[in-house]
DNA sequence: AAACTGCCAACTGTCGACAGTTGACATGTT
DNA sequence: AACATGTCAACTGTCGACAGTTGGCAGTTT
């Protein structure tokens, strides 16, 4: 029996998830300016909780803070792109050579799995989903079993889900990425590190490239 | 001429420089809480812009936050260590890698001339200033241009500052420690990503041992 | 004596109001 | 007409006060 584990959040904390959920559905849309009082209202509290829950999504870097002007949704150059996916690359090339050498059998089934159902969804000829896609990021980073780096990694993906201004990702390049994850998972079946890292760069830059075309059309 | 630039930082700014010196000179010990009234008075303001210091310095990982407990600093497990450190070193791996392939001559020189005052200072035999070894790490980083990388090497450099328990570096490990940055300056200046990242994950693979065994005694 | 219960002081969470700054518009000037 | 200056509304930065929660202590029970 845990602690009684605070029921209801904070003001505060309750003001993230809200404001964090509008940001990154596009409901406050990039660029926009996050008035404090009109906020303040709409969610039914004061400017004090709102105001460290705007400072914490700075912190995440899903705002960007101009003294005495307020907060602001950004937007990113393809410049910013390049290096916020020298990040994730860092980032998450570590985590698959971690996840290699450390993967339990489960973690495997569980990757394969995600595998499994991205490829039935594709093939049904739906639009793939990207929630299949983070899946995949997400269950890799566990089994990494490296909690500061997941927290990282779990900031930089939700700082890559605000730029993504595109569902639109195209057939081609959904079906390069199910091959990456495929033989991602294949490498961290035989814990091969050195392989499972190669092929997130590979993976990764593939993505980024990607990303920038489809911003700057 | 720059626009005004806000001559005074925000009292909430201001406030984060002030407690950051605090907590990681050790001022504010390890383990104690921040109370925010008592600090408020001590620093001359309201608690409001100190809540949002406390909770910026909490983001950077500087100070835990526990609700309706308040702000503690946090002090680390072996384990901890060693998580940081897996992080530290995809970050740090990956900047060495950029840097040996951007590096321009002045960031050769710059490195060089770092390790060169190092030795200077340790020849002499006084105690190796981390300050030096903090130099080095920033002025690779810098090399690397690599700004989203940068911004999370500092903040994990903070961390482990914190948990430097200790400036009790033998100097057994300090001549290795000279000699890992010598080699890495080479790798750079061969522009040998492969090799730099090799001796930097080697490199901090024995601070972080170091760290450890300083931290269980 | 140990354990449980009820109370209390201290502190955090939250609120509403005031003060200072910013950008924009209107007015006046060359 | 273009530019400089004065004015103003809107908003952020800051403050002091109130409300709710927490951990600890005293008193009671077994």
């Amino acid at each position: 029996m845990t602690p009684p584990a605070p029921l209801h959040l904070s003001l505060a904390g309750q003001a993230v998830d809200v404001l964090r959920e509008q940001v990154l559905t596009g409901e406050i849309p990039t660029g926009s300016r996050v008035n404090e009082v009109e906020v303040a209202q709409k969610l039914g509290i004061s400017r004090g909780p709102l105001r460290e829950a705007i400072r914490h999504l700075a912190s995440e870097g899903l705002l960007t803070l101009v003294p005495h002007r307020g907060a602001f949704v950004p937007d990113a150059s393809p410049e910013d792109v390049r290096a916020l996916f020298e990040l994730r690359t860092a980032l998450e090339c570590a985590a698959a050579e971690l996840a290699a050498s450390r993967r339990t059998d489960v973690d495997l089934v569980r990757l394969q799995d995600v595998c499994a159902e991205s490829r039935r969804n594709y093939t049904a000829g739906q639009p793939f989903p990207y929630r299949l896609d983070l899946a995949f990021h997400q269950t890799l980073i566990e089994a990494a079993r490296s909690p500061y780096i997941a927290e990282q990694v779990r900031l930089v993906q939700q700082r890559v889900v605000l730029l993504r201004s595109a569902l639109d990702d195209d057939p081609p390049h959904q079906h390069a990425s199910l091959d990456d994850h495929d033989e991602l998972v294949r490498a961290i079946a035989d814990g091969d590190a050195a392989r499972a890292s190669t092929v997130m760069r590979r993976h990764l830059s593939r993505v980024c490239a990607q990303m920038i075309t489809s911003l700057t059309h």
